[in-house]
DNA sequence: CATTTAAAGACTTATATAAGAGTTAAGCTA
DNA sequence: TAGCTTAACTCTTATATAAGTCTTTAAATG
């Protein structure tokens, strides 16, 4: 890519800062990699240390690069905290943070149907990999988990042991197939327990649950994880700040 | 208030930035209102000019202020698509953001719930004003709000009629009683619909409905306003999108 | 002469560069 | 281990140019 700071083109800093965002999703810098100093990245493109410093401030907004004073800048990764929270909106009754633990039911194989296909940009009838789980918060099962994933990203997953699959999948995403998850998009309903939901739950089948439909995107749009989950509200909510 | 810049202080450009706040919060600045020049700021609060600048930067991120080029910087208002939008998550099932009617049921003065006191931070038993509509998306009523108000905040409200309430309230919070809602936090769950709701709402009592129950604060951290919307999810779902 | 149009200037934010002092973290050396 | 050195980000200041908006002035037009 060549940088232009001609009369009316882009910004200098907005290139710069497609210019590393590419870097970060073509994989030459991968997740917790340490990218190069201000001075190297503002000698190499022939701008100035500020300029560079813009585009990176920027993007460590935006939750794709971190900064640690006297070490470097880093391409932010999804583990630890990030990847438990950040995408996870459930609390519990008193508003604190839980740590929820899983229990896969299946992990298998199959075709898409026309909307999980839609939904994922893969063509009809692509093979998917699908994921049933529990999760169990406060020790209470609550949260019904159903994901659909690309198998041509994924490919082994679906062969894999079920009880193999840790708790964090979006960690899991991005150490075994460099897939890193950086936008959901949600989209919450109301709906009544259907008899397996209930029997799950240990509710009443017709129960309302909460629905939430997940399109969870990578940094450079593809989507690339669909997710449902059906969740009892009587001791936990959803919680959304709106800024 | 007086700026430090010994070592080891806050950052200039923070104190920069609280003292702007608070210049809003206690109505030196109201929503509209330009601010002073940041070349004016920066001579009268000797420092640079980019250092009012970064102070600016985070302010118009907060959604604080507006900087149009050419013209000035502008404590930010919530007219328009802001006031309608953006603290309304509901769209309907093809995705589209919908302008919602709304339809006063009620607008009377009560004493304040020991719950609603509690999350007003008001002293038990104070008057609030209450206010029961519903909202029409679609030309189909999809949801019922409940809205609290601290009386002595919003004085005259208790006794205007229904029919005067307008559509978008934080406009009218805005201008009538100079109170700018910065910040929402919203808990979300899955209810039955009670007969009441089912009536208005023209569905079965037990439907699932969802539940939103949403704390508005003020730029300097006041609560000022408890809603409660029940909403039917059939044809329209809650938006939300993580980054 | 009155009105419209065009140019000029003033002011503002936006972008870019440069430089120095401060803070933090890691590794090396004694 | 303690202290030093180095390298990185952080904060602040300074300066210059670009670009958008508005007002004033001047010119052109009818």
């Amino acid at each position: 890519m060549v940088l232009s700071n001609a009369k009316g083109s882009i910004p200098l800093y907005m290139q710069i800062k497609d210019l590393l965002v590419a870097r970060v999703t073509e994989g030459e810098w991968v997740p917790g990699d340490i990218i190069p100093s201000e001075m190297q990245l503002a000698r190499e493109l022939n701008v100035s240390q500020g300029t560079v410093r813009k585009a990176i401030t920027e993007l460590v907004e935006n939750n794709v690069l971190v900064r640690r004073q006297g070490r470097g800048t880093f391409v932010a990764t999804h583990d630890g905290d990030r990847a438990l929270f950040h995408f996870f909106h459930i609390v519990n009754d008193n508003g604190t943070k839980i740590l929820p633990e899983s229990k896969t039911l299946s992990c298998r194989r199959k075709r898409a149907s026309r909307q999980e296909a839609s939904k994922l940009n893969l063509s009809s009838g692509a093979q998917v990999v699908c994921i049933d789980r529990i999760r169990i918060l406060d020790n209470q099962p609550t949260l019904i988990e159903t994901i659909i994933l690309p198998a041509e990203l994924f490919g082994d997953l679906g062969q894999r042991q079920a009880r193999n699959l840790p708790n964090t999948l979006y960690e899991l995403y991005e150490t075994q197939f460099g897939i890193t998850i950086h936008r959901a998009d949600e989209q919450l309903r109301a709906v009544a327990a259907t008899d397996r939901d209930a029997s799950l739950l240990g509710l009443e089948a017709g129960s309302p649950l909460l629905e939430i439909a997940r399109t969870a995107l990578t940094l450079d749009g593809t989507p690339v994880e669909l997710r449902i989950s059906r969740c009892s509200t009587s001791k936990h909510y959803y919680q959304n700040a709106v800024f």
